[in-house]
DNA sequence: ACGATCCATCGTCGTTCGGCGATTTAGGGC
DNA sequence: GCCCTAAATCGCCGAACGACGATGGATCGT
């Protein structure tokens, strides 16, 4: 239940992991993660292989609104995917978004 | 020249990857990389195994003192260590530090 | 001792972040 | 159609960020 489609399915990344642009990548991944909520939503999401929704409002105790902003920003960085699921909501990691910012990181 | 102190020489990390102690450490290193010029200056010192110290300034084309700031900022992360070298301050990279957030960023 | 240089810090300004309650939007169930 | 629930969005607020110029403190050269 409630399992997020499958990955768009991209091949090996291929943008480079240094110059002007690969910076103001890092920089804007760093960011989305630059906050101890959305690191800790991002482990929840990780721990479930499955998605979750409002569960997450329950475990952050922080207001549905906040949470709901987190979440934007972390999509918006392309780290969450969120598939709409009746009236529900799934999210789950973006793999290739999370691989981009390890190799990024690992880059330094 | 103008070469940095050894470093504090640690062993391996000890502390956790998870956890909340460890989302908040995470974020706070994230935070201090959540800008493009502060990478630009990561990667600046990573290039050059000597340190720099005003060089920065000139390759940044932002004002001295919000040069100061960024560095200012990820020494406070643990990113940077800064030793004084006469007139001059001798910024390079503190690997402990780095070392530190890649593992946590391999966690996710 | 003096001026010059390097860097840090201060004060200011506009922008963005992070939080919340309240409201809107979208589906599902009856 | 109507309500109920889930989630997004809006509006507001205080706090923090990011930039700058100006000032201050330390050190070198002369």
């Amino acid at each position: 239940m409630t399992d997020c489609g499958a990955e768009p399915l991209g091949g090996p990344d291929l943008r480079p992991v240094e110059g002007a642009a690969a910076d103001a990548e890092l920089a804007a991944l760093a960011k989305a993660l630059a906050h101890p909520a959305r690191v800790r939503i991002l482990r929840l999401l990780a721990r479930r292989n499955t998605c979750i929704c409002g569960e997450i409002v329950d475990e952050l105790d922080l207001a549905q609104s906040t949470v709901s902003q987190h979440l934007k920003i972390m999509k918006n960085a392309g780290l969450l995917r969120g598939d709409i699921d009746g009236p529900r909501v799934c999210y789950c990691l973006d793999s290739r978004g999370l691989r981009r910012f390890k190799a990024l990181a690992g880059s330094l």
